[in-house]
DNA sequence: CTGTTAGCGCCTTCAC
DNA sequence: GTGAAGGCGCTAACAG
C-alpha cells in the first residue's frame, strides 16, 4: 500500500536520485538517452508518482488555483468551473472548486483553506459577501473576480474579468428595436453588483438613444423562496415577475432579463398568463447557459465567451506578466433564437 | 509575503511548538486555558495558517477525496459535485473535482494526479472508459462509483452506490399504467452501463407484469453531434428520437426516457411534431435535474436522492468501517408534475 | 503540561 | 553525468 519513492526508482534504474529529479522536471540535457530510458522504465515498473505534498513543501508552490462559486449546482457556474479547469490544464495546473452557498462564513473558511493549500491565486465567479477577506487575500496571492459588489471599494487590487455588460444590454435593445419594439422592459433583481449595474446602464443608455421607452422592473427577492443549491431563486423571481411585467405602466412588448435563468422563469410565467412567445411578447436573456437552447421557445440571448474569460482569469494568475494590465472586458455575442420577433400589431 | 510558521507562533505565544500543534489538532486536554488563549491570540495576530503540504507530508494523509465527472457543465454532475462537496465537508474533507470529458487519456492522467495529491479515495460519477486504471486504483485507495460499465468484471473491488434503477423504471411504468396507458416505450441510448441496463430490466419486468406493451426505442448516438462539455448529446438524441417514438410499432402513448436530459429533448421533438404534452403524449424522466421543474410542461420524473448517495459515497471512503458492506441502493422518488396524464381517447 | 527532536519525500546546491 | 546532504513546515514520540 505504501507508495514507491524517488529512491526506489533510483535504485531500480541504477542511477542517482538527482537524475530522477532532473528527469521528472524535464531537464533532459543533463543525461544520456539510455539513462532516460532506464528511468522511464523504472518509473513505469514501480508505478511511481512523485508526491505532490513533498514537492510543494520543498518548492513552496502548489500548481493549483482556487475557484469560488455560489454553487456548482447552478448551471452557469458549473460551466464556468469547467472552463476554468480547461484553462488551468493548459498551464498544467489544477483547480480546487468550492461552493460557498453565498454564506459569508463559508466564504471565509474556504479562502483560508485555499491559502493553506498554497493556492497560486483565487478566482471568484460571483460577488462574495465576505468582501474583507477577499481583499485581504490580495496581499497573499492574485485575486480575479468575474463580478464584484458595486460597493466594493478595492477594485484596484482585484482584477476584474467580465463580459462587457453595457454592450450586452445595448445589443439586446438594438436587436429588439430593429424588430420594431418601442417599449422594452429590463427585469432584474436589485442591482447590487457591478455586472448588473452595468447591464442597467447599457439598457437605459440604449433605450434613450433609440428613443424608445425603457422601464426597469425590479424583481424583489423577498417573495421568492431561497434555494442555495440550485439558485432557483432567479427562476422563481422571473416567474413571479411576469405579471408585473404585463401590467407595467409603459406597456412593454419585449423584455430583457438580467440573465437566462431569470428569462426562462419569465417565459414560464408569461405562458401561464396566456402569452405566446414570441408572437405576443419577446424575451431575451444574457449568458447563454446550456438550457437556453433547450428552452421552448429556444431563447435569444447574449452569450458570454466563458472559455475566453476563464483563460484570461487563469493567465492573470499563472502568467501575470503576459497578461494585459487592468481589468478585461469581453464582447458578448448576440445569439438569435426563437424567443424574439416583431411586436404584435 | 512569506507565511508565518508554527515556530513563529510558538515564539510569540511563548510556548512550545508542541502546544501549537496540539492546539491546532484540538487536543485541548493537554494545556491550560490561558495557554490556549495565548496561542489563539498569537495565531490571529500573525494570521497564521498551518501549511497543508507539510502536514500531509508528515501524516501521510491528505484530507481530500477526488471526484471524476464527465463534465461539470453537465447539470447533473454539477449537482453531484455540489452534493459530494457538502458530504465531504461534514468530515472536514475537501474535494478535488476533475472533468474527464470522457477521454480515456485524461481519465488516466487525472487519476494519476489524484494519487499524487494523496487523495484518500476516489469517486466517479459515471462509467469511465479507462476501466483498467480505475481498477488499479482500488489497490491504492477506496474507489466508489455511481455507475460502471456493464462489462466491468471487477465489481467487487469497486463499491457501487446508486439509485435502485430497477425500481425507478418500475415505478415509472406503474405510474403510467395507473394513468391508463397500455403501451409504453423506453427511450435509451445503447445500455452499455449497469445503470441503464437495470433501468431497461425494470421496464421490461414491469410492463410484462402489468400486461402492457413495453417497447424499447434505442436512440443511436451516431446521428447526434458530440458535445463533450455540456453533454448536449442526450438532449439532441432525445429530440431526434421523437419521430421514431411516434412511428414505433407498438403505438406507445407514453414514454420513459433514460434520464431527464433525454426527456427534455424528447419533449421538444414531440412538440415540434405537433404533439401536446401531456394531452397527446405522456413523458417521464429519471434524475430530477434542476431544469425538469422549469421545463414546459414541468417534467414528471423519478428523483435520485443525490445528497444521500453522496453522503454514502463519502462515508465509504472516509469512514469505511461505519459504512454498510457491499454496494448500496437508494430508492428513487416519484415526482409527479405535468408531463404525464391519461392517454388520449 | 511542555520542550526537544527526528524525520515525512522531494529538490537543489555542491563537490566529485 | 553522479552521490551526499540540508531543509521545506509540521507532527508525534519521548523526556522532562
Amino acid at each position: 500500500m505504501s507508495e514507491p519513492k524517488i529512491q526506489d526508482v533510483a535504485r531500480l534504474a541504477g542511477v542517482s536520485t538527482t537524475s530522477i529529479s532532473n528527469f521528472l522536471n524535464n531537464r533532459m540535457e543533463q543525461m544520456r538517452p539510455d539513462t532516460q530510458r532506464k528511468i522511464q522504465q523504472a518509473i513505469e515498473q514501480l508505478g511511481y508518482r512523485p508526491n505532490n505534498a513533498a514537492r510543494q513543501l520543498k518548492t513552496g508552490v502548489a500548481s493549483m488555483v482556487g475557484l469560488l462559486v455560489p454553487s456548482l449546482a447552478n448551471q452557469f457556474f458549473g460551466s464556468l468551473a469547467c472552463a476554468v479547469e480547461t484553462a488551468a490544464a493548459r498551464h498544467h495546473c489544477h483547480v480546487m472548486t468550492f461552493s460557498t452557498f453565498r454564506d459569508p462564513e463559508r466564504e471565509r473558511a474556504v479562502m483560508a483553506d485555499l491559502l493553506a493549500y498554497g493556492a497560486q491565486g483565487i478566482i471568484t465567479g460571483s460577488a462574495l459577501n465576505d468582501t474583507d477577506h477577499l481583499v485581504a487575500m490580495t496581499a497573499r496571492c492574485p485575486v480575479v473576480a468575474f463580478d464584484i459588489k458595486r460597493s466594493d471599494d478595492s477594485h484596484e487590487r482585484i482584477t476584474t474579468i467580465s463580459v462587457d455588460n453595457v454592450a450586452a444590454t445595448t445589443k439586446a435593445v438594438e436587436h429588439l428595436v430593429a424588430l420594431g419594439h418601442r417599449s422594452i422592459a429590463l427585469v432584474t433583481p436589485p442591482p447590487y453588483t457591478l455586472n448588473r449595474q452595468d447591464r442597467v446602464k447599457g439598457f437605459q443608455q440604449a433605450t434613450a438613444a433609440a428613443g424608445v421607452s425603457g422601464e426597469l422592473v425590479i424583481a424583489d427577492a423577498t417573495d421568492a423562496p431561497t434555494d442555495l443549491h440550485g439558485d432557483t431563486q432567479l427562476f422563481e423571481l422571473g416567474r413571479s415577475a411576469a405579471a408585473r411585467l404585463l401590467s407595467a405602466a409603459s406597456k412593454p412588448t419585449a423584455a430583457i432579463a438580467i440573465n437566462d435563468m431569470m428569462a426562462i422563469g419569465i417565459g414560464i410565467g408569461l405562458k401561464q398568463l396566456g402569452k405566446r412567445l414570441p408572437q405576443d411578447f419577446s424575451l431575451i436573456g444574457i449568458d447563454d447557459i446550456f438550457f437556453s437552447a433547450a428552452n421552448d421557445p429556444p431563447l435569444t440571448t447574449l452569450r458570454q465567451p466563458i472559455q475566453a474569460m476563464a483563460d484570461a482569469a487563469v493567465q492573470r494568475i499563472l502568467a501575470p506578466n503576459t497578461a494585459t494590465a487592468g481589468g478585461e472586458l469581453f464582447a458578448p455575442e448576440l445569439i438569435v433564437r426563437a424567443s424574439t420577433a416583431a411586436p404584435p400589431k
